[in-house]
DNA sequence: TCAAACTTTCAATAATTATTGAAAGTTTAT
DNA sequence: ATAAACTTTCAATAATTATTGAAAGTTTGA
């Protein structure tokens, strides 16, 4: 496998697994770009590199903007913008763990404890709702703060995080 | 809120994240209404509570299947086949993160080893995919094992996992 | 102030993904 | 062996989501 090869490999598999974190595949596949850019890249390269139109790169890349994981750099005397992702990939994790919960966790985790706090009629049905929305409330908030907490040890998170969970 | 009102909230809201975990809406829907049913449920029950085709109701659950978190319950006496859910929640977390390990993360991590493996040609832009990839790769791997860790402990894995790390 | 260089917006269209429903398939009881 | 009761399959269709491209908007330099 040579770079080019390698290169439509990684930024096409990274597009794919978008959906991992709730991104559409063009999101992803810019910021897979700007990833192994050894320079930003204007619009016009990221187009031409991965073969969509201009519209669509504008829209992404004001998306990537908005998840704060893509930043527009002013190179002096040009008149093209130019964009740069996070390089480091804790960071990088750190912002997408973030972002993932305010948007799309917190909010379940709102309606889960309104629907366990209903009031308790008496019957069966009622008292499973109530027990079993629950424990999914306290899972997913628990969840949420766990990976949050995490994810935001900046230093080397993952790994010392790891030694001292699996004694 | 209602029980009526309060089971429609939590049913579409849980549909609404199904895209979190990578399964459809109609496939979390159903899963949601197991959960907090007391009761096995027949095809028949599900498609009229969430009004749905029973081509596509026998679809999801074939899938929900698949993934290991929905059964077959045999009720003596009774033609129709009914369905329950794994009704513990660190349960179904620990299958839905193994699931979505194996089928989603696996295969990724695979292909950023591939890439990040390549020859180094000596030229800036090559040193900078295998030095980026290679840095992708390590950080999802370790993820991948921690998270399957974490949820393979059992016994209340997360509170007993947050209480080790945060110090 | 103008016009060239560039970016954004958004209605139209394309691509993808989910859903239906009816025919084919299976199981069970008699 | 048959027919009723039920489930599965899958081509057609609908719904959703992504993408295009051209017009409108903005910025900059002369």
């Amino acid at each position: 496998m040579n770079y080019d090869e390698a290169k439509i490999k990684f930024v096409s598999t990274w597009g794919s697994l978008g959906s991992l974190w709730g991104i559409n595949k063009a999101m992803a596949q810019i910021q897979a770009l700007l990833f192994i850019s050894t320079q930003p890249l204007s619009m016009e390269d990221i187009m031409e590199d991965l073969k969509i139109s201009r519209g669509n790169t504008s829209m992404n890349l004001r998306q990537l903007m908005d998840w704060g994981i893509v930043t527009k750099e002013i190179i002096p005397g040009e008149r093209k913008e130019y964009f740069t992702t996070e390089k480091d990939v804790q960071e990088l994790a750190r912002t997408i763990a973030q972002e993932r919960s305010r948007r799309e966790i917190r909010p379940v985790i709102k309606v889960l404890k309104d629907v366990s706090s209903i009031k308790d009629d008496g019957t069966e049905k009622t008292k499973e709702l109530i027990k079993q929305t629950k424990a999914l409330h306290d899972l997913t908030e628990t969840a949420d703060d766990m990976i949050n907490k995490l994810v935001n040890q900046k230093q080397n998170w993952i790994t010392k995080s790891l030694l001292k969970l699996i004694k």
